[in-house]
DNA sequence: CAAGGCAATCGAAACGGTTCGATTGAAGTG
DNA sequence: CACTTCAATCGAACCGTTTCGATTGCCTTG
């Protein structure tokens, strides 16, 4: 590959000529300047970024950890926070952790070696351990989507609270007295504020909550289809359930439909995230969804200002708490009497 | 951050001790190796990877360019590559290209000044002035799912011919005589190959292929929808659809479902490619898929191979032509009379 | 005991850029 | 004409590593 002494040599000035015509705000005269382009254009010259990072301190990359970069719901945020990431001259390398936590703090030391300039993490670990070693990162970070204490780093999320409490709310005012919640892995606090969502509106409705109702789906399709088989055979079923994401509320339609369970005649069904391709799915799904493009910009947005401020003082750590959208379906009808 | 000096400092050792020590090969005493490996610890020193590849002459990132990440079909793919990437000590750069060729041939530029160690490319152009640019990459490269004509890289897809031939064949043998095909983007190779598994398993059954009833879908849903509309209105509509990928099925099939016709009874459809959450899309969908994960695996390990053998003699281009596998779902049945 | 071998350690030169301070020569000034 | 000014260019130091060719001191060997 050539290098700029290739260049310097070829154009008949010194190093620093070049280096000076490349970055362009150096006073290089129009002759030079011509050489020197014409000189890089005929062997074929382009400057060895990791000399320039080198030099400058950090790379222009951008990490994006997150938990499975084949559910849309990451697979959307990626596309668009490297839109904008590529637009501001960065590249993005990016991690699926598989919500592992080990997993995620040795990617996050792979970045830092790296020397990324900055990190957008979908952070899944919460344990004093893990809380320390997050700490310890000094690149600018952003947390999107799982909160994580004790941290103090910019945040963006959607209010989880509000999205299954709308649902929550929805299915009530169909009669729905009886609601099941299939629940998120219960360490991340996506799932404990679905819970929570859910239960402060169950108790605002006067309803009793049965804990059985409250079973561990984890974030899996399969786990969260077990938990349907069992709760669809059971005596006392209910008449609704509430999925705390899109895998889970998919796995559990399927549940429905392999067990000649029709929804929402036999069952209502509603799903915190939205769904891929949702259009196609009979019925189509009653969810509330997260403005994930919002979420992207604002990570990018947040995190892109902390690049250009990186010689100032540190600016405390925002968080940004987005509105997500109640789109009714057709899989939330009237309970049976 | 803690440089290499700093910690040759802390524990009273040259430089080259501590680079010695910590890349395991040299001879250093067990003495100094614990003294050295203490100071680091201490002062929190991580090798500076922006360093250790300028001198190596390339980075341990491998850039993945492909065209449409919210497409499960690269999702999947890039979700593969990257745990294999990641277990041989790479990082993944990630590119999306939204099938445009000039968006990709800037991005690769980018990869090369980044001197990342090896490239898996999804390409969308066919130019001569495209294919001159890629020619002149000497980073090794591997082209997957897309062939480019007048290029000397690895190649791994699957039998596109095939995969159309297979779901003619059977649409053909249900007794339908009209069959459509919304075929994608007729730049791309493969595209160009599953029009041909299907004029060649049409015209190997006699039957007559009606040149109207091949109409561009471009491997757009907006656009399948409008040709699904198009072809579900007309007079001589025919009998089955057959859709050249994934995202084009679900747009048909939504088509369908808006115009109140009933899949499959007053119309059959199949796909190429696997659909997202397929299970619970009624009726499941009869489709040839490609195997995703052999692609990558292929594909890493043809990459792996190039990157370890980067001071040998270049070994001529390999290709790998994977077989794609017939799904019957419940999207075909006899036609109408 | 001098010579040779060997393990452990070190110094310095790269890798390919950027950037600061110095140098050059031409133009402007009194 | 000597002196300053300024634009254009250059040389050298530096970023944080690796690695090659010394250098050291100890142990073996004849």
């Amino acid at each position: 590959m050539a290098t700029i002494r290739d260049v310097a040599k070829a154009a008949g000035v010194s190093i620093s000529t070049v280096s000076l015509a490349f970055n362009g705000n150096g006073p290089v005269s129009e002759d030079t300047r011509k050489k020197i382009w014409a000189a890089a254009g005929k062997i074929g010259y382009t400057p060895n970024q990791l000399a320039q990072s080198l030099k400058r301190g950090h790379s222009h990359l951008i990490g994006m950890v997150l938990g499975d970069v084949s559910n849309p719901f990451f697979g959307k945020l990626l596309k668009e926070a490297e839109k904008i990431a590529m637009k501001q001259g960065h590249l993005v390398i990016v991690s699926d952790t598989n919500g592992d936590p080990t997993r995620e703090l040795e990617i996050l030391e792979s970045l830092c070696a790296q020397r990324v300039a900055g990190i957008i993490l979908s952070p899944h670990g919460h344990k004093p351990e893990y809380v320390e070693q997050i700490r310890k990162i000094n690149i600018p970070l952003v947390m999107i989507d799982q909160k994580v204490e004790g941290v103090e780093f910019d945040f963006v999320a959607s209010d989880n609270v509000l999205a299954s409490a709308m649902l929550t709310e929805h299915v009530i005012r169909l009669g729905h007295k009886r609601i099941a919640h299939s629940a998120g892995r219960r360490d991340l606090w996506t799932a404990q504020q679905r819970i929570k969502g859910f239960r402060d509106t169950m108790a605002s409705a006067n309803l009793e909550i049965d804990e059985s109702l409250i079973v561990d789906g984890e974030y899996l399709g399969e786990r969260a289809y077990e938990q349907a088989l069992r709760l669809l055979t059971r005596p006392d079923r209910p008449t609704a359930i509430l999925a705390a994401n899109n895998v889970m509320a998919l796995a559990t339609l399927q549940a429905m439909n392999d067990l000649g369970f029709v929804c929402p005649r036999d069952m209502s069904l509603a799903s915190i995230d939205d769904v891929p391709w949702g259009e196609v799915i009979q019925p189509r799904l009653t969810m509330s969804v997260q403005p994930i493009h919002e979420i992207a910009r604002i990570a990018s947005e947040f995190l892109l200002e902390r690049l250009e401020g990186r010689n100032d003082s540190p600016k405390p750590p925002r968080t940004c708490i987005l509105t997500p959208k109640l789109v009714v379906g057709q899989s939330c009808s009237r309970p049976a009497l």
